[in-house]
DNA sequence: GTCGCTATGTACGATAACGTACTTCATACT
DNA sequence: AGTATGAAGTACGTTATCGTACATAGCGAC
């Protein structure tokens, strides 16, 4: 098996399809490596793909109107781009960018409508995506409302664990604060914090997860929430395995 | 036409499907008038029904922890409760409240799995009510994240105006700060500006919008992109008219 | 090894919104 | 008319986070 097919086979939404769904999509899926920075969708953009990470971080963010932008939501190996197209949409509402580089492919609008149309288990699979998504947004507004920097960050950074299966990631504390909307002065003193915590490990862009139940304590409960929303039935996390 | 059709009428996702799906729905809906601080569903809750607002607001909330919450997003004519279940889910996800009150139809899941079979225009417009809920939900993150709560404070007036089509509503300053997370006291603050800068008029908890125009002033552009996200091509809003 | 670039640490005052408490006022009820 | 009740106005100190600025330190290029 070729370490291309390996990328292939980490996405959640592509994996708890039918195994046919899964070989027609796989023989029609362009694989590439995502670098931090990329912007894979603007505000407006149609859609012409679909994209579906397999390791990573994208973050869509709001079109930034005076510089400052804010991110809505972020999506890795357990979602999709292209959502709004199952609901009748033609453009893309907002800003997609690498957050923490990875693998995506790309599938273009024509196959996944066919797939669609042959394989029911793929459109209930996307649709199953979004609901998970719904939940996410509606969390994240809860959570930025009531929740501490602190809280947020931790938060993130486990959502962020796992979907590297808990390798180290590339991530600087600017592009993190650039994500959360907060100074990087902030995430810096939160980071120092986790770090001396031993929830953490650091240095120049480089983070990994040491501790998922310290880093816990310091996030709050909108994380579980998040993630329980995204468990796909049949679909096993070997994060831990 | 008796009184109770007119309050059928009023729904944006109803009103864009074809009048065959329209009297085939309408035969089965049972409306009520919903009453402020109403609990139609709460979090985890089995859908067995979806509801059509024709008039007021509803507020979905996260299920408080230690006595807070926050509004997640506002439902009115423009929507329907019960999205998730389109998408697979069979509980809701979060707490739903009237807001604003007004009223409302009910629609069992057996008649709607019913409708959405006979009628394609069923499920896309459903559908179609979905993604503007995304789109709103993105919006209300960035909004949150980078707008005062004066600009947040004069959208969410503005939303409910146009939900009300320019009636009079009855909302108190407390309910609103608590749809928006804020203290009554900045609301008490914001909202006599308003009234000083002739948006708004407002006595003992009924307000109404004098002056969309002068309110947009303090607004934000989310304010713009949310109803442009909720704006059905073929329905006609006639709030102006 | 040295230089330069980028990531990170740290400090200052500024400010928007907070929690709480008390006052004032409009309407509905007796 | 008098009074109870709930809505709205106002004031105090408090706090989390901001904006900005400057200092330190790891790593690659030469």
């Amino acid at each position: 098996m070729s370490s291309s097919t390996d990328f292939t086979q980490r996405n959640h939404v592509l994996m708890s399809t039918r195994p046919e769904a899964q070989s027609f999509i796989a023989e029609r899926l362009e694989t590439r490596a995502i670098a931090a920075g990329d912007m894979l969708f603007d505000h407006g953009d149609p859609i012409h793909h679909a994209i579906f990470p397999q390791s990573g971080v994208i973050s869509m963010l709001s079109h930034s109107e005076g510089g400052k932008s804010v991110e809505q939501v972020s999506i890795g190996n357990e979602g999709f781009l292209g959502f709004t197209y199952l609901m009748g949409g033609s453009s893309v509402p907002a800003r997609a960018m690498v957050q923490v580089p990875g693998h995506a492919s790309w599938l273009s609008i024509t196959h996944l409508d066919e797939a669609m149309q042959r394989f029911q288990c793929v459109r209930a699979a996307l649709l199953r995506y979004s609901k998970a998504l719904i939940i996410q947004l509606m969390e994240t507004i809860a959570c930025n409302g009531l929740h501490s920097a602190e809280q947020r960050v931790a938060s993130w950074l486990l959502l962020a664990d796992r979907r590297m299966q808990g390798h180290t990631f590339v991530l600087t504390q600017d592009g993190l604060g650039r994500a959360l909307g907060l100074r990087r002065a902030t995430v810096s003193n939160i980071c120092s914090d986790l770090q001396r915590a031993a929830a953490i490990t650091y240095s120049r862009g480089h983070l990994s997860v040491t501790d998922r139940n310290r880093l816990r304590a310091h996030s709050c409960s909108c994380h579980d929430r998040i993630e329980a929303g995204m468990m796909i039935p049949g679909v096993q996390d070997n994060l831990l395995s």
